[in-house]
DNA sequence: TCTGGGGTCCTAGGACCC
DNA sequence: TCTGGGGTCCTAGGACCC
């Protein structure tokens, strides 16, 4: 069996952390962050009960003397950085999860840096000297131990699973521990009599398919007898972006709900712009006041990232939606772009004369845009060009000579 | 516990293509 | 009285993650 060499580096209470670093007063005091929800608790609020995504107010009642600061976004988004810096400067591939969880692979490096345990050890030290964080390390043979193991080795520990220790380790842990079991899939287990993972990795391949499909029933089964294939690999780049925001029930007004989703439309499409990528699919998401939930998605038939293309996209997508949210109310919208693609693609909108339109096109207009577009931004920047139908939304691709 | 804001992945059916 | 089937794209919904 293979000797361990995976990390599983997992920030401390990340956001709290960070508040009682840059504040020596909160240090050793309960400290949540958030005000309407707790979007993080210190270890010492924790110990009180809180929990992250607990009602504020119900917060400050089961823990009055804790400190209750607002989220500081760009702060946080900034430490993690400090701490990818050295992640990278730690092992040659690094795979980011979040903005405070990462995987490393540093297999082989016995000579330079040490072994996996040692090199954990010497992470921890840097994390905490430079950036400031407490960070727990799991070690172990595959993603999905190191992970559970740096869970384990929380708050502020380091735990290595070694191959002979592998079962025992795993084995009484509950079934939630696995990844993707969450409420439903715990519930259907149950049903069965599987409570802990040594329950799943005594259990047949069939009998699990049968309650939770074909796909989940081989990966838990995966996860739960110590296999794990997946390597440690860099990301890809993010596959979607959004935003949301909720707000009391019971909002049907037309007007506020167009100008809370115009809003979204522009913070999103700038982010967008800012990572220089374009979107081909707009999507909307829907929170009723029963909780219930819908979303409405549409595909343009060319990528962009303008804002007025996206809101245009969007306000379809309302509109199909707008007999449901009179009915129900809505309580929370989100936007989501999603298809992205490299922000390579320029689209005009190119006005036809009736007679173009109606009597089809004589391919001089577009010639005269490819014109325009090769005056602005140079000779050979035109790959493809292709004439949308902005009734219909269809393109019909032409290539310019 | 009456529930934020950011994401990923999976399933399933229909359209459309060859 | 039945049937092609494989592949891709799109939409909607849902479970789950931090």
């Amino acid at each position: 069996m293979t000797a361990p060499s995976i990390l599983h580096a997992d920030l401390d209470a990340f956001y709290a952390s960070v508040e009682q670093r840059d504040d020596p007063s909160l240090r050793g005091r309960p400290v949540i962050v958030g005000t309407g929800v707790v979007l993080a608790a210190s270890y010492e609020a924790k110990a009180r009960g809180i929990y992250t995504t607990m009602n504020g107010r119900e917060a400050r009642r089961a823990c009055p003397e804790a400190a209750v600061v607002p989220p500081r976004m760009e702060t946080y988004s900034k430490a993690s950085k400090a701490v990818y810096e050295i992640f990278n400067d730690t092992a040659p591939v690094v795979e980011g999860i979040s903005i405070d969880e990462a995987f490393l692979e540093v297999g082989g490096m016995e000579h330079i840096s040490g072994t996996p345990p040692e090199i954990a050890a010497a992470l921890r030290k840097r994390v905490l000297a430079e950036a400031g964080l407490p960070i727990s390390v799991g070690v172990a043979r595959t993603k999905f131990l190191a992970k559970v193991a740096s869970g384990a080795a929380k708050p502020d520990g380091l735990l290595v699973v070694e191959p002979d220790r592998e079962q025992a380790f795993l084995h009484p842990l509950p079934i939630q521990a696995l990844w993707g079991v969450g409420k439903v899939t715990t519930s259907k287990l149950n049903g069965l009599g599987i409570r802990t993972v040594g329950d799943v990795a005594r259990t047949s391949r069939v009998r699990l398919a049968a309650v939770i499909g074909e796909s989940a029933a081989a990966h838990l089964a995966d996860l739960a007898n110590g296999r794990d294939p997946r390597p440690v690999q860099p990301r890809e780049r993010r596959k979607s972006i959004g935003a949301q925001s909720a707000f009391p029930r019971g909002s049907r007004d037309r007007n506020q709900v167009d100008s809370l989703a115009a809003a979204l439309v522009d913070r999103t499409a700038r982010r967008l712009r800012a990572a220089g990528r374009a979107c081909r699919t707009v999507s909307i998401g829907l929170r009723f006041d029963d909780f219930s939930r819908a979303s409405r998605a549409r595909t343009l038939p060319f990528p962009t990232d303008q804002t007025e293309t996206v809101l245009a996209a969007v306000r379809e997508l309302f509109d199909a939606s707008g007999e449901e949210i009179a009915q129900k109310g809505l309580t929370l919208i989100g936007i989501s772009l999603g298809n992205l693609e490299k922000a390579d693609t320029v689209q005009m909108e190119l006005p036809l004369s009736e007679r173009e339109s109606k009597g089809g096109i004589d391919n001089s207009a577009l010639d005269q845009a490819v014109d325009d577009v090769r005056s602005r931004f140079g000779e050979d920047v035109i790959k493809r060009a292709s004439m949308i139908d902005a009734d219909q939304g269809t393109a019909v691709p032409t290539l310019p000579d």
